[in-house]
DNA sequence: AACTCCCCCTGGATGC
DNA sequence: TGCATCCAGGGGGAGT
């Protein structure tokens, strides 16, 4: 499930390969892909062919394609969210049962280039403009900081919301609107690493607390992203080449629920907070108070 | 207004 | 073994 870190990789590799490429083909194959459909992509699609690619932009899960127009500050944006199971792949992956997922297809310079997505939960926009920090411009108020663009503006994003609500510090990780990139894996570890339970009231965490989360997010992301991500066993996520990440191999709660924890041995728990599991570790994670035991 | 919950979807894991 | 059921998760919209 492609969360920040997936989505920056994805975003570098396309970057290397094919910015600077001229957009030959344009093939939606999936209704459920657009049906936000805001810019009506089948209707301008064609008008997009023989535009350039002239830079790959990620904000929060949202991968944005620029393609620079023939017309002098003419610009689009393709805008791709991969959902939970979208990937892009340079070679269609094979099926055992022999369905295809394949729900958008694209070609620069006679290479080619898929949107695979079982779960059809991604979905494909065209957006005219981005605002001043780099969000879809239709995205705006719906998008927080991206902590991978904006890592010192991340502890102010969660003490804003500390002081007017009480909700679950989990549920506010999990909230684009607050912090845009995280998901359930990164937040999951981001709590283990800062030793706040995730069901802690974010009103109740301290300066320091909020600073210990904070500093926890970006490290987390920016440890991820040089890994390249996270790949599980039910290979949600593959990079362009169909290669794994190596994220996994750092997770220290998620997906552990009912294992030894890897610091002081208890069985992790879990909790259901906004609809989803949370693993943890009731004995290393408690409020920020205790951050320091280590 | 702020927040939670349900729904969309499929493949893999689990249960009987 | 094979079938049925459950579960995962992001985001949007309905509901509280």
């Amino acid at each position: 499930m492609p969360e920040l870190p997936e989505v920056e990789t994805i975003r570098s590799d396309l970057a290397l390969r094919f910015i600077g490429l001229r957009l030959e083909m344009l093939k939606i194959l999936g209704e459920r892909t657009i049906r936000r459909n805001k810019t009506n992509l089948e209707e301008v699609g064609p008008e997009l062919l023989g535009r350039q690619l002239s830079d790959a932009k990620r904000y929060g899960k949202y991968l944005i394609l620029e393609l620079s127009g023939s017309q002098i500050g003419e610009i689009s944006y393709l805008v791709v969210h991969l959902g939970m199971s979208g990937r892009f792949v340079l070679q269609l992956p094979e099926m055992p049962n022999g369905r295809d997922h394949t729900k958008m297809h694209v070609r620069f310079s006679e290479e080619d280039l898929y949107l695979w997505d079982p779960r059809t939960f991604g979905e494909v926009f065209l957006e005219t403009g981005l605002d001043d920090l780099g969000r879809p411009m239709t995205l705006s108020k719906r998008l927080g900081i991206d902590p991978y663009l904006y890592p010192h503006n991340v502890a102010g994003a969660l003490g804003e919301v500390a002081v007017r609500s009480s909700r679950a510090i989990k549920a506010v990780l999990l909230d684009q609107k607050v912090i845009a990139g995280l998901g359930n894996i990164y937040s999951d570890e981001v709590l283990f690493r800062s030793r706040v339970s995730p069901s802690f009231p974010v009103s109740a965490l301290d300066k320091r607390g909020i600073e210990r989360v904070a500093e926890a997010v970006v490290e987390v992301v920016n440890k991820a992203v040089v890994l390249r991500g996270s790949s599980l066993k039910d290979k949600s996520y593959m990079d362009l080449s169909g290669r794994p990440g190596s994220y996994q191999s750092e997770h220290l709660v998620y997906g552990r629920y009912s294992k030894a924890c890897m610091v002081c041995g208890e069985d992790i728990d879990r909790v259901l907070i906004a609809g989803r599991y949370s693993s943890f570790c009731s004995i290393c994670q408690q409020g920020a108070d205790r951050w320091d035991y280590s």
